[in-house]
DNA sequence: CTATGTGCAAATGCTTTGCATAGGA
DNA sequence: TCCTATGCAAAGCATTTGCACATAG
């Protein structure tokens, strides 16, 4: 999505197109994957206008995810964090979190299509989205990890 | 569990063992399935132990979540809520959250067994756990919705 | 007796809010 | 011009921490 999509889109659900806007919605999507937090997306933003305060910020994050422009997400460490959300991908969008080093990388993969089915069979309960998490090592931290555990014996 | 096993496992691992943490234990396991917060368990446990204070509270939880026999779980609502891990149950345990009513369910299954050796295989990460929520709606909110819509037409 | 555990209150850290001013449309 | 958006600082709120005292072993 360019800025002058983001402008239109603004300017039809009747909201104002400003700068901070701009360059809030710049930030995250120059840093596609990334997944800062606010106060990154805050230093990085107050690079190319230093006049915004926090509060802006914080206010414009969570109008672009109430747009479904970007998506928020908590990996418990104490941070939201936003990244932006392709058009192609509806719920089809996971995480796998590096225990060594915090890593994280996305899978697009729609992993639980048949699955939702027996969910919905066995406990009556109506699925719309799905949110997964793997834990576990990411190939730099693996290989680390057996170096280490090959030098102990 | 029972206290007494609870007596010994803390002494084994060099803890001692005091009214505060089998009160916080009793607490959550007796209310197994309903997620309580930190707040929620302090509460409780000042029923039976008016002494007690806020952080003893946030201290033990995080004492038998270190020692497993508890398990936090963060649902997004700004409180990190607790229950007991079965003895049973390795990773194969996820919830259902209703977008409606905000009930939790919980699902006692191992999804993704054959999933995790695909992430493995294309994404060169280790998968060691996993954890799955899927929101939608329980089926009394289901009902009621299909009902509100049936009364539209 | 000694080290660990506890209660209290203060501190922390992210996020939200109130309010007067700035600035899109 | 009018109303939304912003900046600033203060407030909120769950959780953590420092410290003197209590207590399990």
């Amino acid at each position: 999505m360019t800025v002058k999509e983001l402008n239109q889109l603004l300017k039809e659900k009747g909201y104002k197109f400003t700068s901070q806007r701009q360059y809030v919605f710049e930030v995250v999507t120059e840093n596609q994957g990334k997944h800062l937090n606010s106060q990154e997306i805050f230093e990085l933003v107050r690079n190319r206008f230093p006049e915004i305060g926090v509060a802006t910020v914080y206010r414009t994050l969570s109008l672009l995810e109430a747009m479904g422009l970007i998506y928020g997400v908590d990996f418990e460490d104490g941070f939201r964090r936003y990244d932006i959300v392709k058009d192609d991908e509806e719920h089809r969008h996971h995480h796998l979190i590096c225990l060594e080093c915090g890593a994280i990388k996305e899978v697009e993969e729609d992993l639980l299509g048949t699955i939702e089915e027996n969910i919905m069979k066995k406990n009556k309960f109506k699925v719309i989205n799905h949110r997964v998490k793997f834990y576990g090592y990411c190939e730099k931290c693996l290989a680390k990890i057996e170096r280490d555990q090959r030098s102990l014996t």
